[in-house]
DNA sequence: CTCTGTCTATCTGTCACTTGATAGGTAAGT
DNA sequence: ACTTACCTATCAAGTGACAGATAGACAGAG
């Protein structure tokens, strides 16, 4: 547990951001759920400006590997792309949380510049890894797959933000099941 | 101008939290913009919880009335329908703002109950707008344009949030376009 | 017609609290 | 001795909220 302060101040931070925000964040709440000084996160990250950065980093290095993983296991492409949703979904399930970068997309306007950076990669990520499945299960052009990905990833994203502003699981799944009947 | 400090306050009051969310909204800040004091904008609203609150539901309000007019109006269902992201657009042509509900129901969490509430009307009122204009444009059973017009709502919400992250307006009209010839 | 009270719409001043940040100390490992 | 990994103490800025003063408008009483 003591093992690695960083890592604890990181996971912390992540949760919160999840609940609220990059604006929710601070140090003296982050200190004492992991059970150090406000003062020891300086430490480790100079500024909060730095913890954002490298909790949005660290967010979408996360994302991507768990995204490898799952077009690397012995899932067949579509399938792979049924389960895109559900890495939206355990956000919600973790007591209504949300995407960090989506939540840090609506802050733009006070992000640090380094943090808006790391925001907008998670969102490459994303696409990428949408328009990689995409290829491999239907006939697209390059240019289509990736317009097609980055639809996916807005839809989603809203279908996260909504449900979670009635806090209803149900209402996100509901939305990704019209989505799939619509075709989409 | 001076006519009426309290429509002011709620228009600037406006203006900021579609930038900078119920959190960025700051009695000070506010006050000069208005130009008066901040103690004054209290004499209108108690609390910031109030202010959230008169400012979501004038919101909500001010969209329901367009809404209507729309449908009002001699353009024919489905133009109306066409014409529902303009009004997404519109927001983030103003100084890449976006939709008052998208942001603070991103801010769920930290918002007072009242508020909350006004940010659920807000959905309620597109949705039920969009479930309408559905229902005269397609042979839809009433659940199916319910499900429809949320899976609208939240895709638009998403491709409005995903367009403000890069201030890329083109983005949204991209993603709009890919939703429409996707069928949606 | 004037005096008086009340209401409206502000202001000044101030409080308690939160927040990011920093300077400087300490205790243990190497 | 030096580095790592913290700590204590403190600051300046910002924040929501409130008490109380003020100035003007207006209405009714005398």
């Amino acid at each position: 547990m003591k093992t690695n302060a960083r890592e604890a101040i990181l996971a912390a931070a992540r949760r919160t951001a999840q609940a609220r925000g990059y604006g929710g964040l601070n140090f003296r709440d982050l200190a004492e759920e992991v059970g150090i000084k406000a003062a020891s996160i300086h430490y480790y990250f100079p500024s909060k400006a730095d913890l954002g950065a490298a909790v949005a980093r660290r967010y979408w290095e996360d994302t991507a590997a768990h995204l490898d993983a799952l077009s690397a296991g012995d899932a067949a492409p579509l399938d792979c792309l049924r389960a895109y949703p559900a890495i939206f979904r355990k956000a919600l399930e973790s007591e209504n949380r949300m995407c960090l970068c989506s939540f840090m997309a609506a802050e733009s306007d006070d992000l640090p510049e380094a943090v808006k950076a790391e925001v907008r990669t998670f969102a490459d990520v994303n696409v990428a890894w949408l328009a990689k499945a995409l290829s491999a299960t239907q006939e697209l052009s390059p240019e289509d797959s990736e317009s097609r990905a980055r639809a996916i990833f807005a839809a989603v994203a809203g279908a996260q933000l909504m449900a979670r502003s009635r806090s209803d699981i149900a209402l996100y799944d509901a939305l990704i099941e019209t989505y799939r009947t619509t075709d989409l």
